[in-house]
DNA sequence: TATTCCTTTGGTTGGTACAACCAACCATAA
DNA sequence: TTATGGTTGGTTGTACCAACCAAAGGAATA
């Protein structure tokens, strides 16, 4: 009963407290600009990550294919994002940002990073910001691994948890 | 520009793959145990937090009270949970986890601290624990009452945002 | 003082939107 | 022929808003 699986009990509060903050309610808050809410993080990888094929893009962010597929039309269909097929694969389609795409999330970042700045974190100063990041890249890395892990072999509940 | 919001900035991407993680995807793979996904939060509310009124349970989680009031109501079903009317006011019931909630809500706990101790995070060393917890806590206590503020006057969009 | 409005507030229910899943399906590769 | 990348159909869960009801809390009046 190391006191490693206590500090992760502890953990729960606050992750739980987190994650429960669907991106749409901070989103929707900061309306105003195009760019339809879903797709941002989408848009973000694209622009970010360089050109990419929709199966990739599932995997980084743990979700079906289904939902990348019609995510991606919909950013498509704003002029936001273009497909040219990959000439080695015929059945892919290489995405990237428009030019449009990239000043749309460039405007939304800015946004949220000032709303972060001057209502969410006025407060914390530089270093205590500099750990957060740190810890949070981390974090998000972790627990998208591991997820990404249960989600293709859930033999894990094999680990006493179903009996 | 100083670097407080280039923090910030920085702070996005973690911040969006983090919360991107709709808990549905780990709640999901942790299956087996009754208790519905949804209302685990309202649960854990009830548990740790006590008897409390509907309205309570929304403002803390940041959620429309026709969402609470449909989870409560799903919760209650289950017998997880149960209503008595306030005595000073009979608008409101005050709410409460029954012996099954509690039991029911401190397994899943139980089996979500585990993965994150054997899986997610197993290669975290306690003080870094300690670290992200308090700093996590901070964080979405900043970022829950900056929802909040966000939610009730909107005039926040006056910032030139809109214009 | 007691009674009758009017407004506010806590909560529920109906309708809708959206994001996610799975399953079925095409086209192209191997 | 079988496997793979991607799309589409159908379903579910979670959220919002608007409309509503019942109870409270005043304010105005008898």
């Amino acid at each position: 009963m190391g006191s490693h699986f206590e500090s992760c009990e502890r953990l729960l509060e606050p992750l739980r407290k987190l994650l429960g903050i669907r991106q749409l309610a901070l989103q929707r808050a900061q309306h105003g600009n195009e760019l339809s809410t879903s797709g941002t993080g989408l848009l973000s990888e694209l622009v970010h990550g360089g050109e990419s094929r929709a199966s990739e893009l599932a995997h980084n962010r743990v979700v079906d294919t289904s939902v990348v597929s019609r995510q991606l039309g919909q950013l498509e269909q704003e002029g936001l994002i273009e497909r040219r097929p990959d000439p080695t694969d015929r059945r892919v389609s290489l995405l990237r940002a428009t030019e449009r795409g990239r000043a749309a999330l460039e405007e939304r970042e800015r946004q949220k990073a000032r709303w972060l700045s001057e209502v969410v974190l006025s407060e914390w100063d530089e270093s205590r910001l500099t750990e957060l990041d740190g810890l949070l890249r981390a974090l998000s890395d972790d627990l998208l691994t591991a997820s990404r892990q249960l989600l293709t072999n859930p033999e894990d509940a094999a680990k006493e948890g179903n009996r």
